[in-house]
DNA sequence: AGGGTACTTTGACCGAAATCAAATGGAAAC
DNA sequence: GTTTCCATTTGATTTCGGTCAAAGTACCCT
């Protein structure tokens, strides 16, 4: 695939920072700039990307499957902070430390841009810096969102608010339509389920069970989810019905 | 004052954006224009500088005065998400409507800019996207900085969070040494700190009782606070004691 | 000084989620 | 087939923080 072809307005999952972050007003010279400091890397499941304080010269956006922004207490209580999906970004231009542990949650590919020259890149190259604002004005709107689940939320409405998420990003990715049932694996453990709502996993367990028998949800297998109403979940969540949320 | 005698490194109390997004790199015309598009509210304590989902026609920045960002389920729970302080920004531009209630947590002045302008600026003023960017991802950080405490830490732990974080901000503006005991006035109620903890407002006050009990705090009064030893309170916090907290 | 109001503290009790513990299920390895 | 390993479920019990209720305190306003 040749870089024109790549340049156009429709869905580049190869690469989603060139789509997402450049694409829409970038000269051709750029994508090349862009190219040539741009590489891959893979990571099986449960493999640590970077460590949290570790120093990071790159930045990279999630080609294929999921990573997780994870804290740490010295005692071994750990909070998920971050989600990230294919075509999130992630990074800290213009800082040197991570900031989090990044750990790949499911087996992972991101492709990643040499930090010093995409530095570079955006000094000359203005609107890389305005769409990276927008991406993580996005990222602290659904941080602060999140803060409300898990300081507000019940544990019930909290496996709810995932599971919407979860169902809702599914399903702008298969982009079907937003009626009837939606159907998709859960790509996190019960215990990943719980670092990210700040529960136990029994609790995750337990609250899943419970949602089941209230036929809010269909478990095909433990994995395996049918949300036969998304109105009755985002009921559940504790969201009034429009829901804005993004991860 | 004029416009140049403002326009050096030194602290701008007056308008904070102009010397955290602009100063350091602007040129006097672009002064003016911010000029030009600039305006001052302000607010009594208790008020709504405006409500989630209205349209925004403004950014701008604390000037003196806490804002606080909340979050508010139909039920009435409410989760405070994000903490302004004098120089902290507010709005998103791009955005046509708020994501979350303003409240100004105590007498509030803001300095406003009208958003289409500042928009326009941003457009042929490339660093103005790139400042806004630094402090967004300091935004985003404390958020999930925020997640870990709402997430993980017990009431205790929140408490020792919150006095921890509102004494660096304290003790950082008035530039004082980090030796020595560290005095402030809470600008907070227990309510609003129990919004900001995810606890309720009976807790808060048991624990910050129980923290006096401990002489990890002193209260000469209920608002007015004294921390003999901040690496203590960073232990009660469950912090490490680097501490790398920003609000 | 008195009285009102808003903020704060304290107490008694309760319940949701954590903790501790054991059993079940399912897939890969032998 | 069966053994092993891990994820998950389920059960029993405990505990932390919430809820409900009542005082206590400080400040403002005539």
């Amino acid at each position: 695939m040749t870089l024109k072809a790549q340049f156009d307005h429709t869905n580049c999952a190869e690469c989603p920072i060139r789509h997402r972050a450049v694409c829409a007003h970038c000269e051709k010279d750029e994508l090349e700039e862009l190219e040539s400091i741009k590489y891959y890397r893979s990571f099986e499941a449960g493999q640590t990307v970077i460590w949290s304080g570790d120093p990071m010269n790159f930045v990279g956006s999630v080609v294929s499957g999921i990573a997780s922004l994870t804290q740490t207490m010295e005692d071994g209580r750990t909070q998920m902070v971050g989600l990230l999906l294919p075509s999130d970004f992630v990074g800290r231009p213009g800082r040197e430390n991570a900031p989090y542990d990044v750990v790949a949650t499911t087996d992972l590919v991101m492709c990643c841009f040499r930090k010093k020259p995409f530095e570079e890149l955006m000094v000359t190259t203005p609107h890389i810096a305005q769409r990276l604002l927008q991406m993580t004005l996005d990222e602290l709107d659904a941080a602060r969102e999140w803060m409300l689940v898990l300081g507000r939320k019940t544990a019930r409405e909290k496996i709810a608010s995932l599971l919407s998420i979860i169902a809702r990003r599914d399903a702008s990715l298969h982009s079907s339509g937003t009626v009837g049932p939606i159907v998709f694996d859960l790509p996190l453990t019960r215990e990943a389920m719980a670092d990210y709502l700040g529960l136990t996993l029994e609790t995750v367990s337990r609250q899943i069970s419970a949602l089941k028998k209230d036929k809010v949800i269909l478990l095909e297998s433990k994995r395996h989810v049918t949300i036969p109403d998304m109105g009755r979940l985002m009921e559940e969540a504790g969201d009034d019905s429009d829901g804005g949320f993004l991860v």
